[in-house]
RNA sequence: CGGAGUGUAGUAUAACGGCAGUAUACAUGCUUUGGGAGCAUGAGGCCCGGGUUCAAUUCCCGGCUCUCCGACCA
């Protein structure tokens, strides 16, 4: 793409109304736009990387027999007296139609919705088991939205609700979902920062399982083992807890910011709705459910914390929403390039703005995308290549960059 | 929701009880082209309501907003 027709721009100064540093750094390399506390617009390059992780996050759901789906962001009043939840719940955005006086909810999460779903469509326990999972926009009344992108009202979610006939397979997919979600946090570049922490269970198990980006950032205490790389929240941490894989007792306090979280719902769910399924005796039975969440958006502030300098944002090159960001010195230089690894089908974003070549490297270092490249009278044929993340440059030729 | 702060142009900021200034971005022209270039010209602003006052962007009260701390977080 010609960033001379990319519709957002770039801001020289930080906003003076935001602290956090993914905030900053998104509102000024015009990835987002603030409209109000807790809630964003999404402009092409931060649509682009919210994408990027949602196709990320959506192969490896697939991969682990998802399918997917999308439910109404907009919901009835109705299923939420099911569970009691309309009264209990209090981020829950409730209204009023004007015309009908009907009361309704802005979905804040999906059981309401997804067991009924299901239950229409499972009689059998050959129907089971089963997995489903939406891309959505979610809304919470937070008493208090912070941090640019980590708490939103308004946020982008991947839920997978997973439905069993029996105990023993909803443990073994959640054991799966485990390895999911790990390869999705490696994929994104924040494996080596992401860390599995056991959580309060509910009624249902004795643990949840959280995963924690290492970040100052973050909202959440967790209490790392080093060797085993995983942690015990703060909410369910006592004094004398142990590493709950290998026993160590020193782990060490740390901010974190939470980033999925899987969850076995038992028949919580499938009670209230009356989800029910004949088994091979003809018995009914009640499904037995788990859940499974990544906050999509909140992923993205969560890697502008974990991925920056002093100059600006540096993107891991799957959530990069260019690989390449071409630079010309000199008006027109660049376009033959431009065209030829285009035409190749590589990942360009080139900088044909008629600004001063300084405007350009400071750009560049702002977007924050993997490899810049840079087209001079002075290089002739030859191409300058810089990694975002790292200081040395190269000159090389048209060849070398393909196998890049 | 409790506490603290904040609010001036698209953005970042300054000053002031009496014509609101600068930088940047924007428009036009010329110059310039490897680290946010230069000159000239132009357009653009005091969160809302009430009070005090001859006069309020400025002082007072209330509201709203945003940020931070706390509480909250299937």
């Amino acid at each position: 793409m010609k960033q001379s027709s990319l519709f957002s721009k770039t801001q020289k100064f930080n906003p003076q109304d935001e602290e956090s540093l993914n905030a900053k750094l998104l509102l000024r390399a015009g990835y987002v736009y603030k409209i109000m506390a807790g809630v964003y617009s999404y402009l092409p390059l931060g649509l682009m990387a919210l994408k990027n992780i949602e196709n990320i996050i959506r192969k490896h759901m697939v991969a682990a027999g998802g399918s997917e789906i999308y439910m109404s962001a907009l919901h009835p009043k109705s299923a939420w007296e099911v569970t009691g939840r309309y009264d209990t719940l209090d981020v829950l955005f409730r209204f009023t139609s004007f015309y009908s006086r009907t009361d309704y909810v802005l979905g804040p999460t999906h059981e309401e919705i997804v067991t009924p779903l299901v239950k229409a469509n499972v009689s059998s326990y050959r129907d089971l088991p089963i997995s489903v999972f939406q891309f959505q926009w979610k809304f919470r009344d937070e008493k208090r939205a912070k941090s640019g992108l980590m708490r939103g009202r308004e946020f982008y979610m991947k839920d997978l609700y997973s439905f069993h006939t029996n105990q023993e397979d909803l443990d073994d997919y959640y054991e799966k979902m485990t390895k999911a979600y790990t390869a999705v946090f490696q994929e994104l570049g924040i494996g080596d920062k992401t860390v599995l922490t056991y959580a309060s269970g509910g009624t249902f198990a004795k643990y949840s399982h959280e995963f924690q980006m290492i970040t100052d950032a973050g909202e959440d205490l967790i209490h790392l083992c080093e060797k085993c790389h995983v942690a015990v929240n703060d909410e369910i941490y006592e004094e004398q807890n142990t590493c709950p894989v290998c026993g160590e007792k020193n782990l060490q306090p740390i901010k974190a910011a939470e980033v999925g979280n899987i969850f076995k719902l038992g028949t919580k769910f499938s009670k209230a709705f009356e989800m029910k399924f004949k088994d091979q005796n003809g018995e009914t039975k009640e499904a037995i459910m788990g859940c499974y969440g990544i906050g999509v958006s909140r992923l993205l502030g969560a890697i502008v914390e974990a991925s920056h300098d002093d100059k600006g944002i540096i993107l891991p090159e799957g959530v990069a929403p260019f690989k390449f960001h071409l630079i010309e010195t000199k008006r027109g230089l660049g376009q033959e390039l431009y065209e030829k690894m285009t035409g190749e089908g590589m990942s360009v974003l080139y900088d044909d703005r008629d600004v001063s070549a300084g405007e350009k490297f400071a750009d560049a270092d702002l977007l924050g995308l993997p490899i810049r490249l840079v087209v001079s009278e002075k290089l002739g044929d030859k191409i300058e290549v810089k990694r975002r993340a790292k200081e040395e440059l190269e000159i090389l030729n048209y060849e070398d960059i393909r196998k890049l």
